[in-house]
RNA sequence: GGGAUCGUAGUUCAGUUGGUUAGAACGCCGGCCUGUCAAGCCGGAGGUCGCGAGUUCGAGUCUCGUCGGUCCCGCCA
């Protein structure tokens, strides 16, 4: 094999009448009888090869049999091509290489699709043959991108002296919040590790033992089900910091993500992000994770339909709607592909109103009298041609799913530029929601979360009324980021836990070295975790979390490459102590 | 756990109210061709219609089940 002289990207003009050598794929092959046309590839680029029958040393013959994604390493000399013959879509499109020898290094079988074209396969079949779709040239690109975010980070957080550690991947399991992978012991017959959902509680214990700015760029394994942009197993970038509040995070934070979008897309975010409590987003955005790219907001609607003649709202505990700019011209059918969609949210219906000369027409707009629909337009700015849609259910129903109804307009309305990047801080989460299903208190982030007010007597008896000292970091509509500050002080510890309905036997049992540790001497503290998968999804312009992965996992949780998850030997089971029920 | 949707040559797809021998393009194989860059022209091979039942004289087409892909709800401290 002869070793290149230079990759598939560089040769240019500079280098005519010089012998090299390159190495590569096939990416296409022209013939043309005597002559025949190669494009090499390789990572940094293609590269025009000719074989001419006259200048070629080897055999003619077995030229003729090249085809896709062999792999080649050519010698021969660097020719500048005619003025008609260069390929300006191609960073080496002004010279070719005359080839005099070459070597096939390895054939490649005939190919289930096509690397050039990745929309040539299906994904089920593209993930069987991940290999062969890392060739091509977006998944190429991804990769790149998630290489200089994973230097962007290491270089930010490095420089301000924060330490990377790294933690344990088998853990204890700790049942709070999502399931977890388990990996049973062989040396303890009976008993499981954990696969960690975060290193929430090493990253604590890190700060208890002086570490003061940590942070690790892990993998996390949760096993629910999974979604366009979610994984069984990801990739955080996990923080942590003491002697800290909120805000001392969330700027960092601020630098880190900055820092970040201008080295890997050269692109200024606006500073400092804008703050929005929790409340509000749900409010205005229906959402937690608000995507700030376009002003569609809803509007509490209530004080009118109380005042109008349709009773189904009379009853509801809320009723919001949203003004759709020009929306009037949907047909009766857009309007109930859109009722379907705010269906899946649980809601009953899609009532709406569409603006016309000056009044209200169609829909439910007979129950509202001619006063009333100035009012309603004057209030909600409404021109002729838009469009109002009005859904009243339950609070968390309606915000739920007019705050859906707001992405699906935007995305059939085209309001979002790819170009544009929003980042919105969420504050005052609260504490604590209430679960009907097991009648108990879940954590909104995690158990360790530090709550805004003092008042345990408060605490105790309305535990939802009490925000945390959470934050999450949304960029346009995705969760990038969550963190709080927090709490460092056992007694309060304990009193979490209490209201969380984890009894102090059981406290203890779990949770009992952690809380432990807080007794020692622990500082103040707090941090957060970037999806690092998702952060990189942005940068790269893609919504499918697989298309930053190397080798992803479909939606049931399995690798089509190489059929993971897959039964094992009896004798491993025996090993383990392990029995499959059949 | 639930909903929607898809599964037909190697690949992407077409296939009418259930009816003769399941088609096209690209790819593959063979041939021609000295300036292509989605090369072109001529010829050829290639099918368990995801799998399994059922209805029917007859199923790619209808029904049920099952496996797999995607998107969504629930779930994701």
């Amino acid at each position: 094999m002869n070793k290149r002289t230079h990759t598939c990207g560089e040769l240019t003009s500079t280098s005519i009448n010089e012998k090299v050598s390159l190495s590569g794929w096939v990416n296409a092959v022209r013939f043309h009888g005597q002559v025949v046309f190669v494009d090499i590839r390789d990572r940094y680029g293609k590269t025009q090869i000719v074989y001419n029958q006259d200048s070629f040393n080897g055999d003619f013959e077995l030229v003729k049999k090249l085809s896709m994604e062999d792999v080649l390493s050519v010698t021969g000399v660097v020719q500048k091509r005619d003025k008609n013959a260069i390929n300006p879509n191609i960073a080496t499109g002004e010279v070719e290489v005359i080839v005099s020898d070459h070597e096939i290094l390895n054939e490649s079988a005939p190919l289930p699709f096509m690397i050039t074209d990745r929309n040539s396969a299906e994904e089920d079949l593209r993930l069987k043959y991940r290999f062969l779709e890392l060739r091509t040239n977006e998944l190429q690109n991804n990769i790149k991108v998630r290489h200089r975010t994973y230097q962007a980070v290491r270089t930010f957080l490095s420089n301000n002296d924060f330490l990377e550690v790294e933690t344990p991947v088998l853990m204890k399991s700790t049942p709070e919040g999502a399931r977890d992978y388990l990996v049973p012991s062989r040396i303890h017959n009976g008993k499981f590790y954990a696969l960690p959902q975060s290193p929430q509680m090493y990253k604590q214990l890190l700060m208890v033992s002086g570490f003061d700015r940590y942070f690790q760029i892990v993998k996390c394994f949760r096993d629910e089900d999974l979604r366009a942009d979610r994984q069984p197993e990801f990739t955080q970038i996990d923080i942590e910091m003491s002697f800290v509040d909120e805000n001392d995070v969330m700027a960092k934070c601020e630098e880190l993500t900055s820092t970040i979008f201008k080295e890997v897309k050269n692109i200024d975010l606006v500073k400092p992000f804008p703050k929005m409590t929790y409340a509000d987003a749900m409010s205005k955005y229906g959402t937690d994770c608000p995507d700030l790219r376009y002003d569609l907001f809803l509007n509490d609607f209530k004080p009118f339909s109380d005042k109008s003649d349709f009773k189904a709202f009379s009853s509801a505990e809320s009723v919001m709607g949203i003004i759709v700019p020009d929306g009037a011209k949907y047909s009766r059918k857009e309007i109930e592909l859109l009722t379907e969609h705010v269906k899946r949210y649980k809601a009953k219906g899609l009532a709406w109103m569409k603006a016309d000369e000056g009044k209200l027409n169609g829909g439910i707009s007979k129950f509202f009298d001619d006063d009333l629909q100035i009012q309603i337009r004057k209030k909600f700015n409404i021109n002729d041609g838009d469009i109002l849609f009005i859904i009243g259910d339950k609070n968390k129903i309606t915000q739920l799913s007019l705050g859906s109804l707001r992405i699906a307009i935007a995305r059939k309305e085209g309001f979002v530029k790819s170009t544009d990047f929003k980042p919105v801080w969420i504050t005052d989460f609260p504490m604590f929601e209430y679960n009907d299903e097991d009648k108990r208190y879940h954590s909104l982030q995690h158990p360790f979360t530090q709550p805004k007010s003092n008042d345990l007597k408060k605490l105790k008896e309305s535990p939802e009324a009490i925000p945390s000292k959470q934050y999450d970091l949304i960029i346009n509509g995705y969760e990038v980021a969550g963190g709080s500050v927090r709490i460092h002080n056992s007694e309060q510890q304990k009193i979490i836990f209490d209201i969380l309905g984890i009894d102090k036997k059981e406290a203890k049992e779990r949770f009992g070295f952690f809380i432990d540790a807080l007794k020692y001497g622990t500082p103040p503290h707090g941090g957060i975790a970037f999806g690092f998968d998702r952060l990189v999804m942005l940068l790269a312009g893609t919504s499918n979390i697989r298309d930053v992965i190397a080798f992803p996992k479909t939606t049931s949780a399995m690798s089509l490459m190489d059929g993971a998850p897959s039964s094992v030997f009896q004798d491993q089971l025996k090993d383990l102590g392990i029995q499959i029920k059949k």
